[in-house]
DNA sequence: ATGCAAGTTAAAGTGAACTTGAGGTCAAGC
DNA sequence: GCTTGACCTCAAGTTCACTTTAACTTGCAT
């Protein structure tokens, strides 16, 4: 009897029940069963609800998750999955230019950023950046 | 004459006017005047314009991107940015994660993802990652 | 002077991801 | 067997970032 309630689940993932209720109304997640009225869930359900979180910062919408992982495996050919890569390779460098800025501006102190020339400087890579990939 | 009007911004940017409108109104962006009722934009706020796309990318919300620069230079301690640039050193770290697993789901084809063991390892990776810096 | 494309406002609508609230159910402990 | 508290459902409400619509105004070409 390792299977969890809605509040177990809750408070290993830091989740709200409600988030729960609804992911489990919009099909991402899936009680194994109920305990009268209460749904009960097993332990993969943790590692399941990781994917989601992991897909969410990566920019997916629950339903492209579901979409991805759902019931039986993914659906998206494999092209789409490897521009979809890319597209979080960009991401990533964009991150990497908003993180370098964030330490700069918490360093530097030019009376305004958009007046400091490496603050600017970074800020037109950036623009660059995205203008050659489109956004 | 180099004023821009609000669809020379649109075509540069690719961003539509109705945002621009709305980013108007919310104080993101200021008109440099009006030529009848229509904005006029100086060209710096081309590069205005690019830094709040990577504030999004980053995550940040339109009132937290009018705070960190808005009219006059940052409010914000420096040590909260240095608090965000880890944050988002983190996100760095998950999409990297999930850009990997990406190009691993294109090409294993295991019957299904969650039964193919790099992933699960991977998965759990991402979870773990998560459990020790807080979500 | 007239017509019209391109702007303007204010207000309402949209979609995503939740949250909240009211009222109901049920297994467990006293 | 009755209360209690954790869970349930279903509908409505919230926030964010826009978009759409309807009705109005204006600079510019004809």
């Amino acid at each position: 009897m390792k299977d969890l309630d809605i509040s177990e689940v809750a408070k290993q993932t830091g989740i709200p029940a409600s988030t729960l209720r609804y992911y489990d109304e919009k099909g991402l997640i899936r009680s194994i069963g109920r305990r009268g009225a209460k749904r009960l869930y097993d332990p993969s359900v943790l590692d399941y609800l990781a994917l989601i979180q992991l897909g969410q910062t990566a920019g997916f919408k629950l339903t492209e998750i579901a979409g991805i992982f759902g019931p039986d495996g993914p659906q998206i050919p494999r092209d789409a999955l490897r521009d979809k890569a890319a597209g979080i390779e960009r991401q990533i460098r964009e991150l990497e230019v908003v993180r370098d800025g964030l330490r700069h501006v918490a360093e530097c102190s030019a009376p305004s950023h958009l007046e400091c020339p490496t603050f600017r400087r970074m800020m037109r890579l950036a623009a660059d950046h995205r203008r050659r990939h489109g956004e």
